[in-house]
RNA sequence: GGCGGGGUAGCUCAGGUGGUCAGAGCACACGGCUCAUAAUCGUGGUGUCGCGGGUUCAAGUCCCGCCCCCGCUACCA
């Protein structure tokens, strides 16, 4: 619209590879770029969120062979069914859906890539590599096996490897060996969290080598536009789906307001591509580089990373199904440590579930919209003379919104979540300590007085409550924002983050309604883990999950 | 093998530049309260801070050795 707008908040997840449905893994992922999302936008910046999927590589041909699909065919049909709704079941507000099949990226590869070679960082090699006849296809080191003799054999077919060559395009990534640490040296903060920086740069410093980035053993990916017979190797392709969505290439005014990227959330199987390979082909085509590439941790099951080989892989819908979007989202964005492992069972999620949302936050709406009922008709009393209890609760608050604010900033999203439940935890001491139900004993025009201040001091302080948790639990927060008459202060979702600690923004007057319950109790029903033949569960698709 | 991360209360994990660092939450026990979703609030933790040495007045916290787990060690994504 305008070419002076501000800097866009670019957000995007890794663009998941289709040979499977999605699993608890994905939309973890998702979730947290959803989180840093709707909080960024409650900043009042202009955002934009980017997930899609990854559908080119020999491993979609085969998935989709094995279903009786073309490639297309299997990727319709898996987008579709899969992958564009798991966006709803866990409730994600993006901006965008990308497919690497999409017309518009094809092309945007094949003129990337014709500008690193005009660029004269593209040149014509070989190579050579195990390859297994009964595979069609070359192996990786890591996955021959060695028989008593030191043959080396394929893992499936047992039968020895030929070491066979290809002639392939290579990018001159070892050009970009100094910049890329130079990159790590003088912007810290670009792969995170540091655990991840230190693999990254002692990956490096090994010196990289050049990069094959064509395949001519197979056709389903884009078409080298210099050479019919090759395609593009699928990271070389998919990584480009961030600038593709950015507009780079067709709509520059758009492109400089988006690009670069803000933060790449990648499971830490990626960050190599993500932090090595992708910055280094933006160099070559005098392109920015991203300002974070943050990698996140396994979720473990078990003790163990989630597998669907072991039928460990859980479908996201198998846990909102029985607590709700809203919940799983706290969960995993609480429970566990953005950026390390994090241990993931039914028995804990249950266990948050009840302790946090249902007795914890919910049952404070509860009692609160109750006694404004009970005592005022509805009808939220205005405040008189704060006390020192109320000067110390919106302190609290204070201190939780300050916490929230500095913890999005470093991406530590559990400690934003946690300053939050810390400040809900706070409102239930002190609607306990203040005792309004013996306030309201008290008759006298001070007692009524008083019990006005106590209610409406648990009442602004759901205010803030609703404001700080809508962007990890944008449904149940948008109950309660009704129910304690938010609307007066407009949408939910026009609320700042920033400003949420300003007491005594919900105007006296405004009608509070106590709705159902907004985390009702559970029935502890735990499901068996669902079988491998169950379609939620994503195929097995190992080693990697995402 | 090399590099990196980790082994802390029943469970999930903080802390870790040496001296209130022996912690939080959950679970559990007892007590209070009754507005509320049998919810809430308070009180209660000696656990060899993986093992063995060492440095120090003082070590989860530094040094050496060892054990175990996980990740990375490049072109499957």
């Amino acid at each position: 619209m305008t070419d002076s707008g501000p800097k866009t908040f670019y957000v995007t997840t890794p663009i998941y590879y289709v040979t499977a449905a999605p699993s608890i893994g994905s939309a973890y992922t998702t979730v947290a770029g959803d989180v840093l999302t709707r909080w960024h936008r409650q900043r009042g910046e202009d955002v934009w969120y980017l997930t899609g999927t990854d559908e080119h590589g020999q491993k979609v041909m085969r998935a989709a062979a094995e279903n009786g699909m073309s490639p297309q065919e299997w990727t319709d049909h898996l987008v579709e069914t899969a992958w564009r709704p798991v966006l709803e079941t866990v409730d994600i507000a993006n901006d965008q859906f990308i497919r690497t099949t999409d017309p518009a990226h094809k092309k945007q590869v094949q003129d990337f890539w014709l500008r690193v070679r005009e660029a004269g960082d593209v040149y014509e090699g070989r190579y050579e590599g195990p390859y297994c006849v009964s595979c069609e296809e070359f192996k990786l080191p890591a996955d021959l096996l060695v028989d008593e003799n030191g043959t080396e054999l394929c893992a499936i077919h047992h039968t020895p490897v030929e070491t066979v060559s290809e002639s392939n395009y290579f990018f001159a990534m070892s050009k970009y060996t100094q910049r890329l640490l130079d990159l790590y040296e003088s912007h810290p903060e670009f792969v995170q969290p540091e655990s991840a920086r230190n693999e990254v740069v002692s990956f490096v410093k090994q010196g990289l080598k050049d990069l094959s980035i064509s395949r001519s053993s197979f056709d389903w990916g884009v078409p080298v536009p210099w050479d019919a017979s090759q395609v593009f190797y699928v990271w070389i392709d998919a990584l480009l789906n961030y600038t593709t969505a950015a507009g780079f290439g067709t709509d520059k005014v758009l492109f400089d307001r988006r690009w670069p990227a803000d933060i790449h959330l990648v499971g830490k199987d990626i960050l190599r591509f993500h932090a090595v390979i992708w910055p280094a082909m933006l160099m070559a085509a005098g392109v920015d580089v991203p300002r974070q590439v943050f990698a996140h941790g396994w979720l473990l099951v078990g003790g163990e990373k989630m597998s669907k080989s072991k039928a460990t892989a859980i479908a996201p819908e198998v846990v909102t199904r029985h607590f709700g979007s809203d919940a799983y989202r706290y969960y995993f964005m609480k429970a566990i440590t953005f950026g390390s492992d994090g241990s993931f069972s039914w028995e804990h999620i249950s266990a948050v579930y009840t302790s946090e949302l249902a007795n914890g936050l919910g049952n404070l709406a509860s009692r609160v919209t109750a006694m404004v009922a009970r005592y005022f008709g509805g009808v939220l009393p205005a405040p008189s003379a704060a006390g020192a209890a109320e000067q110390t609760l919106s302190e609290a608050l204070g201190t939780a919104v300050a916490a929230a604010e500095a913890a999005i900033d470093r991406v530590a999203i559990s400690e934003a979540v946690s300053a939050v439940a810390d400040f809900v935890g706070a409102v239930n001491a002190y609607v306990t300590e203040q005792e309004p139900w013996q306030v309201a004993k008290d008759t006298s025009e001070e007692g009524r007085a008083r019990l006005g201040t106590i209610l409406y001091a648990a009442a602004e302080s759901l205010r803030a409550i609703a404001v700080l948790y809508n962007p990890v639990m944008p449904k149940a927060c948008a109950l309660l924002w009704q129910s304690i008459g938010g609307d007066a202060l407009g949408q939910l979702s026009d609320q700042r983050v920033s400003t949420a600690g300003s007491w005594g923004q919900l105007p006296a007057g405004v009608r509070l309604t106590k709705g159902s319950a907004l985390f009702p109790r559970l029935a502890d029903d735990s499901p068996s883990p669902a079988p491998a033949s169950d379609p939620r569960v994503a195929r097995r698709r190992d080693p990697s999950d995402e």
